[in-house]
DNA sequence: TATTGTTATACTCTATAACTATA
DNA sequence: TATAGTTATAGAGTATAACAATA
């Protein structure tokens, strides 16, 4: 992508689009995402995988099915997330003592190191991201954004 | 998806994920593309053909170009948008005098008439979107957004 | 030489259904 | 009967490269 990407565009800015809050949604989290996905490509994660381990690293043992819900992805695309994972050492499935059917995801030491990078890199680019924001303002964002996000 | 989807998962909140502003908009961002696409369903429209009619019923003449840059789209992709529009008589393509390479996007009665029947859809989905948000703080949310999703 | 639109292609992501083992 | 995880597969979305026409 090119460094002056959209500057002949912004005109549209003034479209029926360009308050739009959906619209503004959809435009943040595509840079957001990307921003990530550029920060964790040198740890070899993805914000997908990232995600995952964020929610295994403090001893939360989520099952699979759990961390479909938490980050609404199919059951499917969660056996291939921890697969890679566990592939590389990352998690490991562990026996729910409760229920023989779910299986438990723990990160390993090599995963919460590896996490540990990758969070670094992740805080990063999200300062950057939003670098012209004061704390008093990511702060409202962050309990408004909440509110959408959990419905609550 | 089941109504009571997350439910279990709400305890991973507390995860260092739980609160991250990159994985808050992701989410939202998911809710609201959903949102979006089911409403638009009745009317034959996704958010992606939705935004291209929305960037062209105001008599903007955007370039395919502009149109890709503004939505972050692969011009390939706004090619395969602009067909399908085109091929029901919703938007036409339009030389552009000033650059004989250059195809301008319109949209036809049809298309402006289809669009104001598609926002209204989409503008009731919006509201129950943030239903629990007050004016103040769907204002303050955009324009903070706006300061990500354009640099500014 | 660079840019606009286009085609072709491969890759990733997402959605669906069917299966197993457990409950 | 219903649920957790798994597999297979198809569809949608995304990214890349090459090309013709034009600048």
């Amino acid at each position: 992508m090119s460094g002056n990407e959209g500057v002949r565009a912004e005109r549209l800015r003034a479209s029926a689009l360009g308050d739009d809050l959906s619209f503004l949604i959809a435009r943040a989290n595509a840079l957001s995402l990307a921003a990530g996905n550029r920060a964790l490509a040198d740890v070899g994660l993805k914000v997908r995988s990232f995600s995952v381990l964020a929610l295994t690293v403090g001893g939360e043992r989520p099952s699979q099915r759990e961390l479909g819900e938490f980050l609404r992805l199919d059951p499917s695309q969660v056996v291939a997330l921890v697969d890679d994972l566990q592939d590389r050492g990352l998690v490991v499935r562990e026996p729910d003592p409760a229920d023989r059917r779910t299986r438990v995801i723990v990160a390993t030491e090599a995963g919460q190191a590896l996490f540990r990078r990758a969070q670094r890199a992740t805080r990063a680019a999200e300062r950057e991201l939003h670098a012209n924001l004061d704390d008093e303002e990511r702060w409202a964002l962050t309990r408004v954004l909440r509110r959408i996000a959990y419905r609550d």
